[in-house]
RNA sequence: GGCGGUGUAGCUCAGCUGGUUAGAGCACACGGCUCAUACCCGUGGCGUCGCUGGUUCGAGUCCAGCCACCGCUACCA
C-alpha cells in the first residue's frame, strides 16, 4: 500500500481489547496498549482525527467471584481495579481518548439495543442449550473441543449445562463472511491468522449461545425483554467498539458516522475468533460495516513460555516502568515483537536493548553532538554555507519514508529499524568526518547536519516514546508537539541555541540491575532433567485412573462417522457400558462381540457424533494399525487393572 | 488425522518472482578515534542454509519424500 493512499484518510479509530480486570494486568496487556498508543500518536501527528479506545470488560462470573472473595461488591471491586489500570496507563503515557467500561450506562444501552434488534430480526432466537460450559472462561464448548474433559483454554473443569437460551445465527452469515475476507485481504492480519479463521469458518459455524440464565450468573447485562437472562459476556464485550464510537446515541450520530468502521482492532491472537467471526457476524446482522482490519499480534513470552499466573512468570509492568523508565519499556516492547510472531521477554534482553540502542547509539549521539556544538560553536547551531549536499540528508529521507510506510502498515518493529538506520548513519558520519579535525564552513556543515538529524530523529520517535523525544527537542533548543511533516530535512534554523542536558538514557550495569533476574533466567533455561520430572506422575495420579477389564457385548458402526464404533462393554457392572471407540478402520463390528478389552471406567462421559461414550477402550499402534490391548489370559470382567 | 507455519552464523532473525564470494543486529576478538554515556567507527564467520533425493547451465530460493518443533482444526474417549 502506498503512503499517499493513506494520506487521504482524515480519521483514525483504533482499539485495544477491553481487558478483564479480575486481576492486575501484565506485560502482555501492556504490549497491546503501548502498540496501539504508538499508532494513535503517529496518526495524530499525521493530522488525522484520531480516536483511541481502551477499557475494561467488567461482567461475568470471574468478576463476581473475585469481588466476593475480596468481600466487596462487584462495583467497588471494579472501581479499584480500574483505578489501578488507569494509573498504569498514565504511568506509561497511554494517550487513550476514551476508557470504556462495560458497566458504563451508554454501553449497557447499546448492548441491549443490539440484542433486541437482532432478536426482532430473527437472528437471535430462543432455543435450548445443552453442552459444556467453563465458568471461569465464560465459554461454551462442544464435547469434542474439550481436552481430557476439561476446558481447552484454561484446563479447568467444565460443567454440563442444560437450559433455555438465546442463540445467534452464525451459519446464516458464514458465506458472506468468507466472501468479505476474500475480498478484503487485509481484513485479518497477519496472513497466517487469516488462514486459520478461514478454515475455521469453512469447518462450519454452529449457532452461538449468547445468554446465561440468571440463576447461574447475575453479573451482566440483562436480556432487555427477558429479565431471567443475562447476555453472554463476549457478546457484551465486543459491542464496546461501537458504543465508544457513539452508536445509537442520538447526540453522537456525527461521531459514529465519522469514526465507524474502526481502522483497526488491535488484539492478541488468542481472541481472534471473537473478533474475526462472532463480531463481524454481529455487525453484518446489524447491517453495519465491518472494521477495516483486525490485527492479531503475537505474544510476549517469558523465556519462550506463555505468560500465565500458574507458571508464576507474570511480570508487573509498573515495577518495570519504575525500574527502567516508561520510554525504555515502550521502546523495548515495540522493538522486540516482530510482525505476527511472538517475542520473548527477558530482563537481560531489555537491559541489553537499553544499553545498546538507547544509551550507546541514540543517547550518546545526542550527547556528543550537543557537546561539539557547545565546544566548537558556543552552543549555537551553525549555518551551512559550503553548498555541498549532506550525505545524511538522503539517509534521513529514506529513514523517514521507510518508517512512515511501516507505521501505515502497523509494522512497528520495522519502523524502529528504519529509524535506527539514521541513528547509525549519524554516528558513522561523525567518525568519518572527524569534526575535531575540521574548521570553518566544513565544520559548520557537519554540525548542522548532525543537529538536524537529531531533530528528525526526535520527530520520528515522538509516537514511540513519551519523554525522550521532547528532551531531545529541548536540548536542541526546540519546542514540542511536532507534526509528522517535520521529518523533512532543513527545518532546523541556524542560530538555534542548544541546551546540553543530562544523558538521555544512562547506561545500566547489567550485573547490578540483573542480579536477581539472571538467576531466574538460568533456572528457567531448559533443563531436560527437570522437564522430565514434570511429566512424571506419582502413584496417586495413577491410582486416580480406574482401569478395568471387560468384554465387548455388541458393536456397531456410528452413522456418518468413518472411524467410530459404538460398543457396549461388560465390565462387571449391572448395566453394560456404552463406549465409543475410534477403531472402525481396524476392526469390523462383527468381529468384536466377545473380544476382551481394557476400559478406562472413570473417564468423564463425552458425546461424539451425538453418541454418549462412558469410557474408553485402550489400544496401541502397531505396524499393521491399531490393536486393542487385551489380557493374555482370561480375567474376570470388571477386574481392576493395576 | 487434516490444514497452515517454522527450521539460515553462539543468540534473535532478513533473504521477493532461482543467478556473481549467503546477509543484518547482538555477543566475541583485534585495530582505530577521542566529540561523547569506558562511548563510537573499522576489520574478523571453514555457517553441511533441518535431512534425502530430483528439476536446472545454476537452488536457502522450485518439486517429492522424510524428521523436529509450533499454531489452528478434527470422528484420538
Amino acid at each position: 500500500m502506498s503512503v499517499g493512499e493513506h494520506r487521504d484518510r482524515d480519521t483514525f479509530y483504533i482499539t485495544t481489547p477491553i481487558y478483564y480486570p479480575d486481576n492486575r494486568l501484565h506485560i502482555g496487556h501492556t504490549y497491546t496498549t503501548v502498540a496501539a498508543d504508538v499508532l494513535a500518536r503517529y496518526n495524530r501527528m499525521q493530522g488525522r482525527d484520531t480516536y483511541y479506545v481502551t477499557g475494561t470488560d467488567e461482567h461475568g462470573q470471574k468478576i463476581q467471584t473475585a469481588a466476593r472473595e475480596s468481600g466487596v461488591s462487584p462495583g467497588e471491586f471494579l472501581d479499584e481495579m480500574v483505578e489501578w489500570i488507569k494509573g498504569l496507563w498514565s504511568e506509561l503515557g497511554i494517550s487513550y481518548d476514551r476508557f470504556i467500561r462495560t458497566t458504563d450506562p451508554d454501553h449497557a444501552r447499546v448492548v441491549k439495543k443490539v440484542f433486541s434488534s437482532l432478536y426482532e430480526k430473527g437472528d437471535i432466537y430462543l432455543s435450548k442449550y445443552y453442552g459444556w460450559y467453563c465458568t471461569p472462561c465464560e465459554s461454551f464448548w462442544l464435547e469434542s473441543k474439550l481436552v481430557e474433559g476439561n476446558c481447552p483454554d484454561c484446563g479447568r473443569g467444565v460443567s454440563w449445562v442444560e437450559e433455555d437460551a438465546y442463540f445467534l445465527k452464525m451459519g446464516k452469515y458464514a458465506q458472506r463472511l468468507l466472501d468479505h475476507i476474500r475480498d478484503n485481504p487485509d481484513f485479518i492480519q497477519p496472513e497466517i491468522r487469516k488462514n486459520e479463521m478461514v478454515s475455521f469458518i469453512k469447518g462450519g459455524l454452529e449457532d452461538l449461545c449468547v445468554s446465561r440464565k440468571k440463576d447461574a450468573l447475575q453479573w451482566g447485562i440483562s436480556v432487555p425483554f427477558n429479565e431471567d437472562y443475562v447476555i453472554y459476556v463476549w457478546f457484551d464485550a465486543v459491542c464496546n467498539y461501537i458504543t465508544a464510537a457513539g452508536y445509537g446515541d442520538p447526540d453522537r450520530a456525527e461521531d459514529f458516522r465519522r469514526y465507524w468502521p474502526a481502522d483497526v482492532h488491535l488484539i492478541g491472537k488468542e481472541i481472534l475468533r471473537f473478533h474475526c467471526v462472532i463480531w463481524p457476524i454481529m455487525l453484518m446482522a446489524l447491517e453495519l460495516p465491518l472494521p477495516k482490519r483486525v490485527f492479531g499480534h503475537g505474544w510476549l513470552t517469558i523465556g519462550g513460555e506463555k505468560i500465565s499466573k500458574s507458571r508464576g512468570n507474570v511480570v508487573d509492568p509498573l515495577v518495570l516502568a519504575d525500574k527502567y523508565g516508561r520510554d525504555a519499556i515502550r521502546y523495548y516492547l515495540v522493538r522486540e515483537i516482530p510482525f505476527g510472531a511472538d517475542g520473548r521477554y527477558t530482563e537481560a534482553a531489555l537491559v541489553d536493548r537499553i544499553n545498546v540502542d538507547l544509551a550507546n547509539d541514540l543517547g550518546n549521539l545526542l550527547s556528543r553532538v550537543t557537546a561539539m556544538i557547545a565546544k566548537y560553536r558556543d552552543g549555537v547551531v551553525p549555518r551551512r554555507t559550503d553548498g555541498i549536499p549532506s550525505r545524511l540528508e538522503s539517509i534521513a529521507a529514506e529513514s523517514a519514508r521507510s518508517a512512515e510506510v511501516a507505521l501505515e502498515a502497523y509494522l512497528l518493529s520495522d519502523a524502529i529499524s528504519a529509524i535506527w538506520r539514521l541513528v547509525s548513519a549519524a554516528n558513522k558520519y561523525i567518525e568519518e568526518s572527524a569534526p575535531w579535525n575540521l574548521k570553518g564552513e566544513q565544520l559548520d556543515a557537519v554540525l548542522y547536519d548532525l543537529a538536524e538529524s537529531l531533530r528528525i530523529l526526535a520527530v520520528m520517535l515522538w509516537p514511540f516514546m513519551v519523554d525522550a523525544p521532547a528532551e531531545m527537542m529541548r536540548q536542541l533548543g526546540l519546542g514540542d508537539a511536532p507534526s509528522w511533516e517535520e521529518v523533512s530535512w532543513g527545518a532546523l534554523q541556524p542560530g538555534t541555541v542548544i541546551a546540553r542536558g543530562a544523558p538521555l538514557f544512562p547506561r545500566l550495569d547489567p550485573e547490578e540491575v540483573l542480579e536477581v533476574a539472571v538467576e531466574e533466567d538460568s533456572e528457567s533455561e531448559m533443563n531436560p532433567k527437570l522437564e522430565e520430572e514434570v511429566d512424571m506422575i506419582d502413584f496417586e495420579h495413577f491410582s486416580a485412573m480406574d482401569l478395568r477389564t471387560g468384554n465387548v457385548l455388541t458393536a456397531e458402526k456410528i452413522e456418518g462417522a468413518d472411524k467410530l464404533l459404538k460398543l457396549t462393554v461388560d465390565i462387571g457392572e449391572a448395566e453394560p457400558r456404552q463406549v465409543v471407540a475410534g477403531i472402525a478402520e481396524h476392526y469390523s463390528p462383527e468381529d468384536l462381540p466377545g473380544h476382551p478389552v481394557v476400559v478406562v471406567a472413570n473417564l468423564k462421559p463425552a458425546r461424539l457424533f451425538g453418541v454418549e461414550s462412558q469410557g474408553m477402550v485402550l489400544s496401541a499402534e502397531g505396524p499393521e494399525g491399531l490393536n486393542l490391548i487385551v489380557p493374555v489370559a482370561e480375567v474376570t470382567a470388571g477386574s481392576k487393572v493395576k
